[in-house]
DNA sequence: ACCCTAAAAGTGATCGATCACAATTTACTG
DNA sequence: CAGTAAATTGTGATCGATCACTTTTAGGGT
């Protein structure tokens, strides 16, 4: 039943359409100089008419490069294991950031789902490298801490770049400023009159989780507010360390009046969790949390959160990385905007 | 600042440590007969010793097979727009279940993101099947009902699954049987009790939306429940269409003590509003979804959901693109089990 | 031993681009 | 208007696999 693929239009096929050289059509796809503009039309106009789109795979074999980008992310989630959820907005941002920049410039995003504490990660890696050959890959956290990928991408002479993550010798490093936007967060509710604010840390295999934590806590001192061990609660970024963490914090005898969740699954934890212990949000307890992902607009109530630019964080690094000549040094860091989302879990809609 | 690509092995190099031809390491990797079992043990060896991969450009070149299955995914969400939401948590699911069965047989899942509605949309796939000459391509709502796209991939000769579509004369049709899963949803309400039942629409431009629609009147009229046509209320899959259908419903004299949402996405509008009309979760209303995507479970109370099971769809669709001698006859048409998932939106946990 | 066939292994052409370099045309100088 | 440099265009090799085909080796029966 399967028939034979269609012959499509190559690259001589257009030349001799156009009357031209293989390689003049070669040139003008490329957009290389020293192509008189007659030429050039009339090689455009036998690519319309050819509908001639290049073959990905032979500029790979000819040339040394392969308009590919390799993005690596968590493999958190199982099929049989949704709840842990840890890298999976990840997914959708990286699509509609990098996907669209590598599309805007004829290149394409293509993704490796990599286990996390997988010894083999190293070899997948190297696999995924020697298959393709992408002009450069994004690793995206928790893997942009894995230094073991990092030596194996410089040693391969592939560029690449780190999301998440700052303070790295090697590849472009692009993050957003986590303790600003923590100290931002907790100033917010500190301005709102709270004055017992507790803090659910990420897992400390991040750098980001550190610099969170290290946000809250000195905007607190800077305001003289108090700082209690129990409020400050262990988490992992999981929905499980959420509840915990809720659980701990609803049982004090001194509760807070406000948490600040270092994810939006740990913050829909509290939320949850807040229902079960009849605490009325925002009335009773307002809740901020990180990066933003989309689903928090659908929580009851829609959480207030900082919005970590992740989209924007891989349209940026696709873009680094599809330059053939960037004068970006080895360990670059390239910090972008977060911005603080206000919704209905710190007060009345609209305030 | 960028260093020269490190030359990786080729099959010449595995040919001459294990000292054999080069045809005869191809034949290995492809697991092809007629190769002794001492020198294919050799083959390997060497192929291990130097960490040999094939190079997927130069495979696409020489043989007709680029080891590349296309998913076509929607772009209903751009940056500025996260709230749409739809096609997101497809994608995430695609991911998970067909990504992992093509990389278990060494193919690589691309995914290409095409606007609905857009006239380019065969422009757009045809130049991804010039480009990358996948050796299969799998249609995701909405682009499933995409005839256009369909005969673009019959003319070219390049297989296709749809999923999430039934009854259409080529490619591989996968779905689900959405009339028995809309029945089953609604007869599980009717046996709580339940007797005005409400049932928010999708799209008509999808099939499985009338098919829902006819599943729920269906299982209605054989239980002898009044169908009135106010609590048939008109959505399109998006959060602002299930919350204007959800405050018509809330102002209803004859108010529904039940309702079925056809995604999850309108479900959890209809949670929003009933929050606001202070309608309580299930012990007024219970509330039934479709799709039970992963962020159902974090919902406030989490959703009782018919789960269409996505991934393993996917991985179905990704398994019969990669045989190279499918038997399945165009228009073949696959069904796969669907599940009632319970939770607290229709009653107490745990029950 | 012999012939014949099947299994195993090898040889060179090929896919469609880019690269390096050669050849030609154009432009500018004195 | 020759003479040289610069801009433009063309030629053939090359990347690393598979394919089609040939050659060699191994069996198997009378």
């Amino acid at each position: 039943m399967r028939e034979s693929r269609k012959k499509l239009a190559t690259m001589r096929d257009v030349a001799s359409v156009a009357g031209v050289s293989h390689q003049t059509v070669s040139r003008v796809i490329n957009n290389q100089p020293n192509v008189k503009p007659a030429v050039r039309d009339k090689v455009q106009a036998a690519i319309e008419k050819l509908r001639y789109v290049p073959n990905n795979a032979a500029r790979r074999m000819g040339g040394n490069r392969s308009y590919l980008i390799l993005a690596i992310n968590d493999r958190a989630r199982t099929l049989d294991n949704w709840s842990v959820g840890r890298g999976n907005d990840w997914v959708d941002q990286m699509l509609f950031g990098g996907m669209m920049e590598c599309e805007k410039n004829g290149f394409r995003l293509i993704f490796e789902l990599v286990d996390t504490d997988n010894p083999a990660a190293s070899k997948q890696l190297a696999g995924a490298l020697a298959s393709l050959r992408p002009d450069g890959v994004i690793l995206t956290p928790p893997h942009s801490e894995n230094q073991d990928l990092a030596d194996l991408l410089v040693t391969n002479g592939t560029p690449f770049a780190r999301i998440g993550s700052a303070g790295k010798e090697d590849g472009i490093n692009i993050a957003m400023d986590d303790e600003a936007a923590s100290k931002m967060a907790t100033q917010y509710l500190l301005d709102q009159g709270h004055r017992k604010i507790a803090f659910v840390s990420g897992s400390t295999d991040y750098l980001a989780s550190g610099a969170r934590l290290e946000g809250y806590r000195r905007a607190m001192k800077e305001a003289g507010a108090p700082i209690q061990p129990q409020w400050e609660q262990p988490g992992d970024f999981t929905f499980v360390s959420g509840t915990k963490a809720a659980e701990a914090l609803f049982q004090l005898d001194d509760k807070p009046s406000a948490i600040i969740a270092s994810n939006d699954e740990m913050a829909f934890a509290i939320l949850h969790e807040a229902a079960k212990f009849e605490i009325s949000v925002p009335d009773e307890l307002c809740v901020i949390s990180f990066d933003d992902t989309p689903g928090v607009r659908f929580s009851v109530p829609p959480l207030t959160a900082i919005r970590q630019p992740i989209a924007a964080m891989a349209e940026r690094a696709a873009n680094e990385l599809m330059k053939r000549d960037s004068t970006l040094s080895a360990g670059a860091q390239i910090i972008l905007p977060f911005e603080l989302i206000k919704r209905q879990s710190t007060g009345p809609a609209g305030k």
